[in-house]
DNA sequence: ATGACAATCAGAGATTGA
């Protein structure tokens, strides 16, 4: 089984490269995030005549999250527990059923600048949320994931020029201490397992030839629960997409899994 | 120190992103 995570920076803007990429990538499963659409005007119908199963949890303009699917999925839930006033649409989860039915999380972390203030304070305490939603997901003893953009730097190496991004929020020590809160629970980052060195990285800003001069980061994570794990095959970054005709500013990240 | 680039909504330019 294939899953992919791809912040695509607005649906409608990207109905042509997510396309392509979905033709020769072949997924079985794609976490989308940033589909910057309501529900109502998805392109639907356009995904699920490329043989893909639809679900999204979506709002006017921005953030959104999508699961486009070729397996069935099971028990659809959106919005993540913890604060009923939180309007913003950033996580979905679905079942996966193939050999082994998998729950998976599509989640697009709050971006949290400017630090200190009022969205980092969001920020923070959506990871807390979501800190507890992992906690509950592995008392089910079933295998899990948890795939989006994070919007977070773990480490140094995660970045090209990390001294640019100490005091932001995507780096901040908060922001690398409750990712690494989170890990700690027993979640496994599957990129970083499969390729222990620097220089990997899922976003390049539009701005002043970040690509050219390959200045990304990697913040767009795969973090499997124990049983998950146990079904890793494979981790790899599709970065050749972020050099063809409008790109979105991230690329696709997936994992292969036993299952 | 600022803006650069892109998408959205709207129908110009502000807002958001990372």
């Amino acid at each position: 089984m294939k899953i992919a995570s791809f912040n695509i920076n607005g649906i409608k803007a990207r109905i042509a490269a997510l396309s392509d990429w979905l033709k020769e990538a072949e997924p079985d499963v794609v976490l989308l995030q940033e589909i910057k659409s309501v529900d109502e005007n998805f392109p639907r119908a356009h995904f699920e005549d490329m043989g893909y199963a639809v679900e999204t949890h979506g709002q006017k303009s921005f953030n959104g999250v999508a699961i486009l699917s070729k397996l069935p999925l099971e028990d659809v839930t959106r919005g993540l527990p913890g604060d009923d006033a939180d309007e913003q649409a950033r996580w979905i989860e679905a079942t996966v059923v193939d050999r082994r039915a998998v729950r998976v999380c599509g989640l697009y972390l709050p971006n949290g600048n400017p630090a200190p203030g009022p969205k980092y304070d969001y920020k923070l305490a959506w990871m807390d949320r979501l800190h507890r939603r992992a906690q509950d997901l592995l008392k089910s003893e079933e295998p899990f994931l948890m795939a989006g953009d994070y919007n977070v730097i773990p480490q140094d190496e995660d970045a090209a020029r990390p001294e640019a991004w100490e005091k932001d929020a995507l780096a901040l020590p908060d922001s690398r201490a409750a990712w690494r809160r989170l890990v700690n629970l027993g979640l496994t980052d599957a990129f970083r397992v499969m390729e222990p060195g620097a220089g990997h990285y899922t976003f390049w800003d539009y701005q002043a030839g970040a690509w050219n001069r390959d200045d990304g980061i990697r913040i767009d994570h795969v973090l499997l629960g124990p049983q998950c794990a146990d079904l890793l095959l494979e981790c790899q970054i599709d970065r050749e997409v972020r050099g063809r005709e409008k790109p979105s500013d991230h690329v696709p990240v997936w994992v292969r899994l036993d299952a």
